[in-house]
DNA sequence: CTCTTGATGCGCT
DNA sequence: GCGCATCAAGAGG
């Protein structure tokens, strides 16, 4: 069977590199989830890299526990999380391993099953909307922890793959500080997107919580 | 459009 | 206990 270039899936090796190589290029690429009802598609456009061994900003800063395990295994795999005590976010593990390094997918294009997300994210209203947000991302493509650790890089069924789709060019890749991370990780400009594209999420600054 | 706030679970110190 | 890689609704301009 003949397969466009574009919708040849990523390789592992894609994975094995530093991460802040991988994190802006896996813009424009496309997220394939497998789902019980049929695929959805997402065309990448906001990411943000998190670098394990000198990130304050990361969750596996401090060393290995059992929420951030999957981070130490093999490039090419799912990391996901809970937050706020209700929504989750979807990561890609990058290599090499034993760096503990990942990318947060923030936001993208649903290109394929619309419909689908829409069911997921009921509060959704434009197509824009669907996946504009880390846990927005998540909820469209009905994403929890019972996913966490799927290997994206195999076809053998599993609910992930990662197409090469058509990254944009160069010109139009932007970085800035990452969305709601303080402290010392906030110096780093590893917030990736595509300019003027409508799906990417709007700029938060990190914001302490004040007490009530 | 922007800004504020409540909702909510759990990992970590 | 504190604080989080957040979202959606509501108020105000």
């Amino acid at each position: 069977m003949i397969t466009a270039p574009e919708r040849t899936p990523l390789a592992r090796s894609f994975f094995d590199r530093p991460v802040l190589e991988i994190a802006p290029d896996l813009l424009g690429r496309v997220l394939v989830r497998a789902t019980d009802d049929g695929p959805i598609e997402l065309r990448l456009t906001e990411v943000e890299a998190y670098d394990g061994a000198n990130d304050p900003g990361s969750h596996s800063y401090r060393g290995r526990t059992d929420r951030n395990a999957v981070m130490f295994g093999p490039p090419g795999h799912t990391y996901v999380y809970f937050t706020y005590g209700m929504w989750h976010c979807l990561n890609l593990v990058c290599g090499p391993e034993g760096k503990a390094s990942g990318v947060l997918l923030r936001a993208g294009e649903i290109v394929v099953g619309a419909d689908l997300a829409r069911a997921h994210r009921a509060a959704s209203r434009k197509d824009s909307d669907l996946a504009q947000g880390p846990a927005r991302l998540a909820t469209a493509l009905s994403v929890d922890r019972a996913l966490n650790g799927a290997d994206a890089c195999s076809d053998d069924g599993g609910p992930f793959r990662i197409l090469t789709g058509t990254p944009p060019d160069r010109a139009l890749i932007r970085s800035g500080p990452r969305t709601g991370v303080g402290g010392d990780g906030a110096v780093h400009p590893w917030r990736y997107w595509i300019a003027d594209d409508t799906t990417v999420s709007p700029y938060r600054a990190h914001v302490p919580r004040k007490r009530r």
